[in-house]
This record gives C-alpha cells, structure tokens and sequence, in this order.
DNA sequence: GTTTACCTATCTACTAGTAGGTAGACGTTC
DNA sequence: GAACGTCTACCTACTAGTAGATAGGTAAAC
C-alpha cells in the first residue's frame, strides 16, 4: 500500500502532469484545485504564486532526476548498460503514458516567456543532463564500449537533442514506438565496435 | 520596397512570433491587437475564432514550407545540398533570432490540449516534412551520396528528431550555435563516404 | 498559544467572444 | 453622374467566464 502523498506533493504531481500536457500557460490554480479536491487559495498557502509553484516543481524533478541517474551507475557498471537505462526509462514512460514527456523540455520551448526563477532552473536541468551524459560517454570510450566520433560533450549533446526530439515526434504522430524507432540508431551508433 | 502586408497577413505574422516563443496558450487577441495596432474586435472579423486563427496560421505556415522545399529542389538537383539548404535556413534563422523555433515543433508540443483542428494540421505538417526528408534521403542514397544505415522513412525521422531536438538545446542553453553542433554531424555521417 | 492547513469570500486584471454601429469602397441602375 | 444597396474593415462597448492572488476566519495539531 502506498503511503498517501501529502497535499503539496500532490500538488505538484498534479501540476506536473498538466504541463507535460500542456505547458506553463496551460494549467491554472483552479485546475489543480478540482483535480485534488481542496480550493484554489489552499495551494496559494502551499506555493503563495504560479512561478514559485513551477520553480519548487523543476527543483523535485531534477532532484528525483539525480538520484535517478544515480541509481543508475549504481545498479550497472557498465556505462552502455547506463546509457541504455536512462533511454529504456523513457521508453517506458512514453509506452505507457505515464510520463510522456520530460518537463523540462516542455518548459525549455516556452524559455522565452517563463518568469526567470524558472527559466534558470530549467537551463540548470539542461546543464546537469547533459554533463551526466557527456561522464557517461567518456566512462564508456576509455573502456572501449564506445566509439566517439566527436567530443565527448558535442556526442552528448547530440543524444539529448535526438531524444527531446524524438519525444516531441512520438506525440505529434501520436505513435510511442517512434521514441525507440530514433534513440535506440543513435545509441547503437556510439556503441559500434572499433572498426 | 517591401509592400504594406494586409492586416491579416500582419495578424498571422504577429501570432506566429508569439506562438514561437510561448505556444497557443502563450498569447491572447488583445497582445496582437496592441502589436499591430487595432482593436481586439478586428482581429474576430479576420478570425472569429482562436482556432481558426491558428489553424490559418498552420495552414500558410505549411504553404510556405512547401514553397520553400519546392525551390530548394530546383534550385539544387543534388540531394545533399538539399538537405544541407535545407538545415541552413533553420541555422540561419535560429542565428540571427528571427524565427528561432518551428512553429509546429512548438505546437507538437502542446498537442494534448490543442483544438482538434489544429492539431490535425501539426500533424500534417510532420507528416509533410517526413516524406520530403525521405524522398531526399532516397534520392541520395539512389545517387550514392548517402549511406543510409536504416530504411530511409527511419533515417527521415532521426533526421527530424535531432532538428528539432536542436532547436530546444539552442533554446534551452540559449547558445545559437548549439543548433549547428548537433546537426551537422548528423548530416556528415549520412554523407559519409561508403566504406 | 502559536503554527499549520485548510476554508469562504472577494479582488483586479484579463480571457475569448459578441452586439451593433460607422465610414468608405464598389458596383448597379436609373 | 447621382442615388442606391451591399460589402469590407474597422470601431466602441459589452458579456460571461477565468486568471492569479489576497484577506480574514476556523479548527485541529504540536
């Protein structure tokens, strides 16, 4: 039996859930109010404006984010196997619905309107993911499982963009086997033996 | 001497800034209005609806697109330079902050909550910009340009997914150059030499 | 007895959308 | 060529509903 969570993390979950849908603009107070059950001023008692919601938001997600990763390198030496992880993660949170979408990648196309707490907060997601990747690349080609074409940190980059992409065509085909149709190519690439 | 666009025109060009940086929810009648300076009414006689607003938007957005797709393929018979024009225009729009997102990339992002017609037309035009990147990526490989290592609509949608997957990096670490980083290379390995 | 977590009630600003009117352009018809 | 109706493009003024946010109160917990 899962503990019942508690009504700010409710909150966020909601919240969460609503700006996977449909960004920063597409969720009010009131939505989350109906969707939990209590009235729109009990969440300004718990998150007093929409920004410092959002910001408390993005700060829980990378921190679940970090231990996410964390576990990962934990759990398999391997840095193909955690590489592989992190995409089956995905794949999973895609394939089921769970998760369709990362939260920061939604918030990061709206960059240009959010309230700058924010805004950091999701370039600091950015930033941590793609130094996670860019470790995880360079583990892997000193032990030889990797073949890097270009730096490190470039190849990273390279697989973030392919994955937030691939994200973004899985939900406009509306087709979640396309999310591995384009990662797993890319992955394979990296892991092709030395010629 | 640029001719005066029509009041239409000019409510289609503003809504496309303001989608492009914050999506459909991310801007309202009276931020075009004040924009082009009329009042929020006249926009209703061009557009009685917001979704007929953006679904015309979409529409010529797509127009466009195709024009421009048309004329790169006259302009250039050989795939690659296709494809590397093709890459350009988005370089040089993200570069020089004109147009610095897709429009639909930015709408695909929001298709959870999107009216239907509008959604329908996003798809649309990833299905359009698919085909053309595969009839390309076909007609290459055809030539010997390419090497493709997967079924050309797989390579189209890998293709895709990095573009876009770019243009949020670029965003996200608002780092122009970012966009480049990651498609070039992408490109390069299709070009690649057969071994 | 202070703090926490919720409530009702309300506020101002803004949302998309409507009703109805005005002024000029266009084309007919006498 | 003047008078007529119609159409386009815009306007002012308004609606009902929703946005985020606030004030102030209650009741239970620590």
């Amino acid at each position: 039996m899962k503990p019942v969570a508690s009504t700010s993390e409710q909150i966020l979950d909601v919240a969460q859930s609503l700006i996977v849908a449909g960004g920063y603009n597409g969720f009010s107070y009131a939505d989350i109010a109906d969707a939990i059950g209590i009235r729109k001023a009990s969440i300004h008692h718990h998150f007093p404006t929409k920004a410092e919601l959002v910001s408390a938001l993005v700060d829980r997600y990378r921190q679940q984010t970090e231990l996410g990763l964390k576990s990962l390198q934990a759990q398999s030496a391997s840095p193909a196997d955690q590489l592989q992880s992190y995409v089956d993660f995905w794949k999973a949170c895609i394939g089921n619905a769970s998760l369709p979408f990362c939260v920061c990648a939604m918030l990061a196309g709206e960059m240009p309107m959010l309230p700058d707490e924010v805004a950091s907060r999701v370039r600091g997601h950015f930033h941590h993911l793609a130094e996670w990747l860019t470790s995880v690349l360079q583990a892997g080609a000193k032990q030889h499982l990797f073949r890097l074409d270009k730096r490190p940190e470039q190849e990273a980059q390279m697989l973030m963009a392919s994955v937030h992409g691939a994200m973004l065509s899985a939900r406009a085909f509306d087709d979640p086997g396309l999310f591995a149709a384009i990662v797993e190519p890319q992955i394979a690439r990296l892991r092709a033996p030395v010629r």
